[in-house]
Order: structure tokens, then sequence, then C-alpha cells
DNA sequence: CGGAGTTTTGAGGCTATTCAAAGGTCGTGG
DNA sequence: CCACGACCTTTGAATAGCCTCAAAACTCCG
């Protein structure tokens, strides 16, 4: 159960991230980042790269894989509140607190690169552009949740679900990880209910209620969303259009 | 239904705010915050800051009195998904949108103060220690989110409420909102049904249970938090110890 | 003294949970 | 190569929690 994990050191690829998405960064900066970039390290799936309570020492761009944010409740039950994708970075909430609240768990094999806290909190401070950058990110997860928590409160399994499988279909499109209207879900059907706090058991009956009445269909991990306009309606959130590149951020100046 | 508010302008007080919460700001910081800080306007009950769709040209110095972050679903519903109160700043997760994705609506008359949001970034990017700072807020209001959606999603209304109970007091206790374990609350049972997602008359059911056994007594607006520990393990999250004046953070400098 | 909104209570119904168990899949070791 | 165990999916039945509908009692304000 450590941080940086157990296998295979790594040299290779220009990784992507999520750090310039709202600020078109220079090659200085694109620098300045891989320059905070351990090399990448792959786990198996149910590696913990960090588990709550711990020590929050590092942040964790995910290359390659899946990883569930989770949060253990004194009940003894658990809920997801985040499943991150490539290009994420993982563990970033914690930097406030000095004990992490979230366990970071390998949902498949992951590939990933550590940042040092204090690394990152230097680059911060370093570059105002990737200060900007990184604060509208956070924004970005905060309406994520925000959009969690309503569907969470006010809808009923199968809104939720929808609502899950449309995100989900809509981060990953943009990462090329999408078939026509497919994709790979690599989840159990215990975990997708930890995610919309619900049971195994009633995970499968709306699945395959979803299933019934034609809005999805699934075959060994791969779920296709057939009516994904329907989808997005039962949903009930409406398309968010960021602003990207925005003008109140400054030009790379000196 | 517009931005800045209808009544009474007002150029009193010093405005706390949190932006200094994570790194103990200068002189110089504080008289910059201040330069962006439109004056003081006061709103009665019900007055809409904000309403989600509309573009987010300001974020909100909150001075006196609560204010509810709400998105609305589809299906007509509305969710809470934050309960703002003095010295918090609204608004800001809309930054990286075109379109506010929540509203933002007086639950009692409060006292505001406008920060055009270019002004906001053109502080952040001059000032990395504030940009520092405000990238943690923003984590630690992550992590709120973080936490409401674990108890949303695995708890029942007994400890739902127990939760939402348990936050409010220790976000009122540092304002000195508080008198002994009691405290003023503000919202109607409808209000509160739509933080911690539950209906109207199930909240009244919950509250008056939570009430015959002995861990809190209501009368007229106030609430008391008999046996606050009892509370809090009911709740079953942890006490988060948040990370001030982090030793990563650069001194003020030049 | 209305009238609107809030709190409270009752009754019935639906959603989701719990408990239980059967059938599948997959990896491991005999 | 097959048997076994671990985990996952699927199904059934009973129950509990919460919702809906409805209406009465209360508060506050004009």
């Amino acid at each position: 159960m450590g941080a940086p994990p157990p296998t295979r050191p790594d040299s290779s690829a220009g990784s992507p991230s999520r750090v310039g998405e709202f600020v078109r960064l220079t090659e200085d900066e694109h620098r300045l980042i891989q320059s905070v970039l351990d090399p990448v390290q792959h786990c198996p799936r149910h590696h913990v790269l960090r588990r709550e309570g711990n020590e929050p020492t590092h942040v964790y761009l995910l290359v390659e894989g899946w990883v569930a944010s989770s949060l253990s409740l004194a009940c003894g039950r658990q809920q997801i509140v985040k499943l991150h994708l490539p290009t994420d970075i993982l563990g970033v909430p914690s930097l406030c607190l000095t004990t992490a609240a979230d366990s970071l768990v390998a949902l498949t094999p992951i590939a990933v690169r550590s940042i040092a806290r204090s690394r990152l909190m230097a680059v911060l401070q370093r570059s105002p552009r990737i200060a900007a950058s990184l604060f509208l990110s956070a924004q970005k997860e905060r309406i994520a949740l925000m959009e969690a928590l309503a569907v969470m409160g006010q809808a009923d399994a199968t809104v939720r679900l929808a609502a899950m499988l449309i995100s989900l279909f809509d981060r990953l499109e943009p990462l090329g990880e999408t078939e026509g209207d497919s994709f790979r879900l690599p989840l159990t059907q215990r975990e997708i209910g930890e995610v919309v706090g619900v049971t195994t058991v009633h995970v499968n009956r709306t699945l395959r209620q979803l299933e019934a009445s034609g809005l999805v269909a699934r075959s060994e991990q791969r779920i296709r969303l057939i009516d994904r306009a329907k989808l997005r309606r039962l949903a009930g959130l409406p398309l968010r259009e960021f602003q990207v590149q925005p003008t109140w951020v400054a030009d790379p100046g000196t």
C-alpha cells in the first residue's frame, strides 16, 4: 500500500495532461511541468496508490487506466467520488490537508507519474499562467462534483446510471477511447454501485432495465449508448461550455 | 434577478474573507484584495444574486447572511450543493464556464461585495501567494463536496441530517455564530430537504426523531446539538486537519 | 381577519435494500 | 487438463425507508 508503485519504471512518451486545459502553455511552461514529473510507473488492478489517512506527499498524473477516488464512512460503506481517466491528476484535493481524505485505487492496470507536493506548489508559484489553469481545472472538478451531488440527491437509480454513463462518454470521447457510441467500461457492478450510491443488486436490475428499454447494450466489458440524446435528457444535466483560453489570462509575457 | 443587488450601498467594515485562509497575507496583499472588492450591498431574503444559465461575470464575497448555491435538474427538482456562510466567496466554480452552473439565492437578508471576474483573475496572476491560497481554498471546497457526496450516496436521512448539522456547526463556530452548542438555523424544512436530498415531510419526521432521541433540541429557528460527539460519530466523517501556512508556499519575497 | 407559507400528522405505495442462492467466468494449483 | 475457489452476475422474496398525496394546525404578515 505505498505511494509510487511496485513495478517496471518507464521513461517513454510525452504524457499529455490536463494541466493546460484552460490556458495554452508555452514551450517553457511545458518543460517546467515535465521537470516535476517522476518516471512512468505501472501498477496492477487493485493497487492502492494512496490510502485515506496517509500523508498526501504526492499527486499523480494518470497516464493510462482508470483509478477510483473514494471515501469511506464510519458505517463501513464506501463511496467513489470520482472516476479518474487518463490525463487526470489525482490526489489534488488532499493537498490542503495533513491527512488524505480519499483513497486512490487502480480499477484497471494503470500507468502513473508521481509529482511531489512541494514541487507542484513551486511550479504553481513560479508560473502564474499554470496557476490560473490549474485553478480553473479545480473549479471544473467542483462543477463535476456539484452535478454528481445534485443527481445523487434528486434522482432515482435509472437517472443516476444514465448520468454516469453520459458523463463517462463525454470524458472518454476526447481521449479517443470511444468507438462510435460504445466504450470499454472496466467496472464491476459493485463498483458502479459505489459510484452511483446504489447496491450491486439494484445496479444489476436497473442496468438490464435500461437495456430492455433499448437505451444501452452491453457485451463483454463494453457498453453501447444506443440513444445518447435520450440518455442525456434522462440524466437531466445541461451540456457545459467551458471558458478555454480566457481573455482575462495574461499573455506569456516576459 | 440581477447581479449586484437592489439596495443601499455601504462603505463600512474591513470585510474578512477566506482569501487568506491558507497563506498569511501581507499588508500589500490585503490591499490588493480590497482594491477589487465593490462596495457592500444589501439584499433581502430570496434575492437571486445570479441564476444558473447567466453569464458568470462576477463572484461575490458574502459579508453577512446565508446563501444557497443550487442546481436544478431537468426533472424539475432542485439540489442545494452548498450553504454559503459569511466570509465565503460565492460563484467561483462557474468561472470556468461561459454559463453559470449554479443559482445563488439569499436564504436570509444578506450583505455582499461583488468582484468582477477579470479583476479576480488579474489578482490571481499578480500575486502567486494569493493564487496558492485560493487554489488551496478550492481544494477545500472539493473535499466538502466529496464528503457531501459520500454521505448522500451511502447514508440514510438521519445520518445525512447529522452530517449537515455537524458541518454547519464546525463552520459557524470560528465565525462566532454559535452560542454554546446551539446556533441559528435559518432554513425551512423544505430547504433542509434540498440540502440533504430528502422530501420536506421526511425531513420533519427525521428531525423530530433526532429530537426524540435526545441528540438535538429545536426552538424558534435555533437548534442545539445536545450530544455533539454522538452526532459526529453518527455522521461518520473524520475531523479534517487543514494544512495552514504550508512550508511549501514561498515567503512574501520582493 | 384573511392568506400564504411552514410544520406536523396520517395512510398507502413504490423504490431500493437485505438476505439468499444459483449460475458464470476466470485464474490457480493439483 | 480438470477441479477448485474467488469473484462477479443474475434472480427471487421479504422488508424497510422514503415518497406521494392529503389535510390539519400553526405562524407570520399585511
